[in-house]
Order: structure tokens, then C-alpha cells, then sequence
RNA sequence: UCCCCGGUAGCUCAGCGGUAGAGUAGGUGGCUGUUAACCACUUGGUCGUUGGUUCGAAUCCAACCCGGGGAGCCA
């Protein structure tokens, strides 16, 4: 017997396979159940009728419950009638493990309250499952990408001593005798150092903060991409990220058309992302804002209204660069050309989906950078060996780092971060 | 940390001083192919917690707890 998938139904027409999975949906009349299936690769409707099953078996298979295990043996046919075209006519229905009580979550509407504390059920669901295989694809083209273009991957700890911007939250945990040890908020610090070594490297991993936000933005656990180049320039840095962007809606667009279209985005939207995308100053930006009768002062970071703002003129991702260099961390390298601004670049997605990447080039000076960890309050001491990368052989470098929830959620043009990562862990919430 | 909104059946919600409701899920029965199937009947509730006002509180007031959205901060 042929055991298959739904997703491979299509090249067994006309033959009898076996299909594993869970029973996802039932619809009953007196002689026939249509049992919808789901495996993970997709949705198909079986049919049991009661002339094959008999009085006896026919209406045990309409009472199995939602999301029971089973294998359904039956032949693969063509019908315009099923959903997805293709239906399997059930000769044998095994229950592999029938619930044990009442399915939790139904097709019909539920709260987020309930349903991100019952993550681990809500996987199932078509939204999520057309979800996580977008992830999926952005994670393999932003490897793909990184990989064709030769740089290597070089992960950053999860356990870090000291803060890599000091400005932001960290978490902090116990490290064997007396020593304090904080969850990594970014890997880029790391990554100059492989940049030095390997020229070309990146990092992809779970990056932790400790702010109290509670908005659709933000996670307090997320997936960040962070490459960075040695002899490398802002515009190096921004075009590195405009192709990477590409690269992830080509392949999106390409290979998960089918996902998208569960989960309803508009596909002419993503359509419309072309390079080149528009490069603006922030002091434009600021123009800009004011402009348009957006009130907002030089000097300050934009909030997410601003940003909102700025990138709903644009179809595509839109390239903020040269901060107010107060604003920017300090490893930011100033603009040799105006020293009120920092050589940085933050990438704003359409639709008001906000920032998605910041990077920049960084300070390849020692004195300067000196200067600059003292001015943060950093403690000098926790950053001597970053300070080594200056002395020995320092040269232009940068990068960037992007928040892959963000990207996807932007990709999948859904409302909220949370839904983009597996287990989302949020302010107050870390369950399940 | 601050500002708004909410907490009533397993779930989604209505009710907003006078006997606790609907849809859905679950149960029973019906239906020749359903598309979140449909039709009939039916089980199901310390109205977040504590205190107060009142003849009477799900409803009004206060405090607290939990959740949601946003600000700040960030990807």
C-alpha cells in the first residue's frame, strides 16, 4: 500500500493510497461523511459512504471527534466537487487515537487571549500552518541568499557580559559562582569580529529584550539576521539589504503563492516590490514629515506613526539613512561629511509594518570609539576585546540586522508579530 | 512606567438596576455530495475577585487581578 501526503494527492489519481493524519472537519448526511483530513501538507476531503462501511461501522466513523488521529486507505479521484479538486473515496478509516475530550479550538472566531494559550493547538490551524511555512521559506532564502554570495555562518552567543547597546533592557541570569550573565540583544559586535576574520559573515538566532512593549510590533524573544563585511560602506550595507529583500519576495512570490492565498494577502502588493527602492535622508525624511503636516523636530527617532507615514508613499521597503548620530548607538560611524549624523540606515517595510532592519557602518577608530563608550557610560572594560578589532588591522566595516517576525508578518500582511514565530514569548505571557 | 478598551456557557458575543440570553461546539434525531453544510430538539453559568451603594447588582461605585491595543524603547 502507497502511504503519501495530501500535498503529493495529485500524482496517484486513479490509485489507492494511504493517508495519515487528523480529522479536521466532518459533514454528514444519511448515507455519505465527508471527512476532511489534515496532515500538515494539506487539506482533502475523504468520502465514507454507507453502502461500503455498513449499519455498524458508518456511524462510528461519524462520531470520531475533531482532530482524532487517523489513517484513511481509499482511492485518489479527481472530483470538481472537493475542495482542492481531488477527493479519496475511503475504503478502510483507521481511528489511530480518537480524542479524549471536546477539540478546543473550532473553525469559528476566537480571541487572541485564548488562542496564545492554546499556541500549541493553534499550530494546527490552516492560517498558521500557511504561516509557518512562509517563515520557513524566508528563513531558507535568507540562507540561500547569504550562502550564494559567500558569507559565512558564524553564530553569536546566546550568553553575553555586558550590554551591546546599553540602551535597551536585558535579561539577566544567574552564571555559575557569582557571576551575572544577560541574554544576547543582538550578535553584531560578534559578527565584526568574524568580519575580520572571515571577511564576509552572518548570524541568524533568538535575540533577547527586556522592554515593556505591548504592541503588535514586538516579542521580547525574535529571530535576527545579522551580516556584516569588512571594507564595506553605508552603501554597501543598503545595497546588501535591498537585494536580500528582493531575494525573499522573489522566493516568496515563487514558491508560496498557495500560502499567501490562505492567508488572504493582497499578492499585487508584494507584486509591486522592485528595485531599486527609494533611498531617503533622514533630514529629507524630516522634510518630508513636516510636509505633510506631520509635525516632528530634527534630532529625534522617529516613532511608529512617522514611520508609518514615510513609507506609505512607496510600494516598496524604503532606505532611511544618516541619523541624528545622538540617536544611533555608538559603535555608529559619523558622517565624515556632516558630523551631526551617523553613517546608519534603517529599513521601514510598506503598509506600516515599520522597521525591519537597522544597520550602518561602524566606527573603525580606536580613539573615537573610546570616546564614544565613555559618552554611553559603558564600562570600557567589557568592550577591551572589541576595541582589539580596532588595533589590529581595523578597516571600514558594516552590516545591518533584520527581525525576521517582522519581515514575515509584513510578508503575510497579518496583524500581529506574535503569529509569525512559533511560540511567541511576550510581556506577561510565556505560556505555552 | 503611562494612557485607552475589555473580562457573562468550552468558544465568539448580546444583555447595562427587576427570573441569565443567542450563535457555535458537545448530545439526540433527521437529511442522496457536503463546502465554516443544513433542519429540529437538547446539555451547559459562583456574570474575573473582594468590598460598597440599593428593597433588589451581570448591570452603579471603589480597589485589586487577568487580558488586549497604544505611547515610550526597539527589529
Amino acid at each position: 500500500m502507497t502511504i503519501t501526503t495530501i500535498a503529493h494527492l495529485s500524482e496517484h489519481v486513479g490509485e489507492t493510497v494511504t493517508l495519515r493524519g487528523w480529522l479536521y472537519n466532518r459533514r454528514s448526511s444519511k448515507k455519505l461523511h465527508f471527512l476532511q483530513l489534515r496532515d500538515g501538507s494539506g487539506i482533502v476531503q475523504c468520502i465514507a459512504t454507507l453502502a461500503h462501511f455498513g449499519e455498524e461501522r458508518f456511524p462510528e466513523i461519524g462520531a470520531i471527534g475533531y482532530e482524532s488521529s487517523v489513517m484513511i486507505t481509499g482511492s485518489v479521484r479527481a472530483d470538481e466537487r472537493a475542495p482542492g479538486g481531488f477527493e479519496v473515496e475511503a475504503q478502510e478509516v483507521e481511528v489511530v487515537a480518537a480524542t479524549t475530550e471536546e477539540y478546543p479550538i473550532s473553525l469559528k472566531e476566537h480571541g487572541p487571549d485564548f488562542l496564545l494559550s492554546n499556541r500549541h493547538l493553534w499550530l494546527r490551524s490552516r492560517k498558521q500552518v500557511a504561516l509557518m511555512r512562509l517563515r520557513d521559506q524566508v528563513i531558507r532564502s535568507i540562507r540561500n541568499f547569504f550562502h550564494e554570495r559567500d558569507f559565512l555562518n558564524i553564530d553569536a552567543p546566546i550568553f553575553t557580559p555586558a550590554a551591546c547597546e546599553g540602551t535597551t533592557t536585558l535579561f539577566e541570569v544567574d552564571y555559575f559562582d557569582d557571576e551575572k550573565a544577560y541574554l544576547t540583544q543582538s550578535g553584531q559586535l560578534y559578527m565584526e569580529a568574524a568580519a575580520m576574520a572571515f571577511g564576509k559573515a552572518y548570524c541568524f538566532g533568538p535575540t533577547f529584550r527586556a522592554e515593556k512593549s505591548k504592541t503588535r510590533r514586538h516579542l521580547t524573544e525574535f529571530w535576527m539576521v545579522e551580516p556584516e563585511m569588512a571594507y564595506a560602506t553605508l552603501d554597501d550595507v543598503m545595497d546588501l539589504a535591498e537585494d536580500m529583500l528582493q531575494r525573499i519576495v522573489d522566493d516568496v512570490l515563487a514558491h508560496r503563492r498557495a500560502d499567501l492565498e490562505v492567508l488572504e494577502r493582497d499578492i499585487e502588493k508584494l507584486e509591486r516590490v522592485k528595485k531599486p527602492y527609494p533611498r531617503i535622508s533622514y533630514s529629507d525624511a524630516v522634510e518630508e514629515l513636516n510636509g505633510a503636516g506631520h509635525a516632528f523636530e530634527w534630532g529625534g527617532d522617529f516613532g511608529a506613526p512617522d514611520e508609518t507615514e514615510l513609507s506609505a508613499k512607496y510600494d516598496a521597503p524604503v532606505l532611511v539613512h544618516r541619523y541624528p548620530q545622538e540617536v544611533k548607538a555608538f559603535y555608529m560611524r559619523r558622517d565624515p561629511d556632516d558630523d551631526r549624523v551617523a553613517l546608519g540606515v534603517d529599513v521601514l517595510a510598506p503598509e506600516g509594518y515599520g522597521e525591519i532592519i537597522g544597520g550602518g557602518e561602524r566606527e573603525p577608530d580606536l580613539e573615537v570609539l573610546r570616546e564614544r563608550i565613555a559618552a554611553h557610560d559603558l564600562p570600557e572594560e567589557s568592550f577591551q576585546w572589541y576595541l582589539d578589532l580596532r588595533k589590529f588591522g581595523s578597516v571600514p566595516h558594516g552590516g545591518f540586522g533584520l527581525g525576521l517576525e517582522r519581515t514575515v508578518c509584513w510578508l503575510a500582511g497579518i496583524e500581529h508579530v506574535r503569529e509569525c514565530i512559533p511560540f511567541p514569548r511576550m510581556l506577561y505571557r510565556i505560556y505555552p
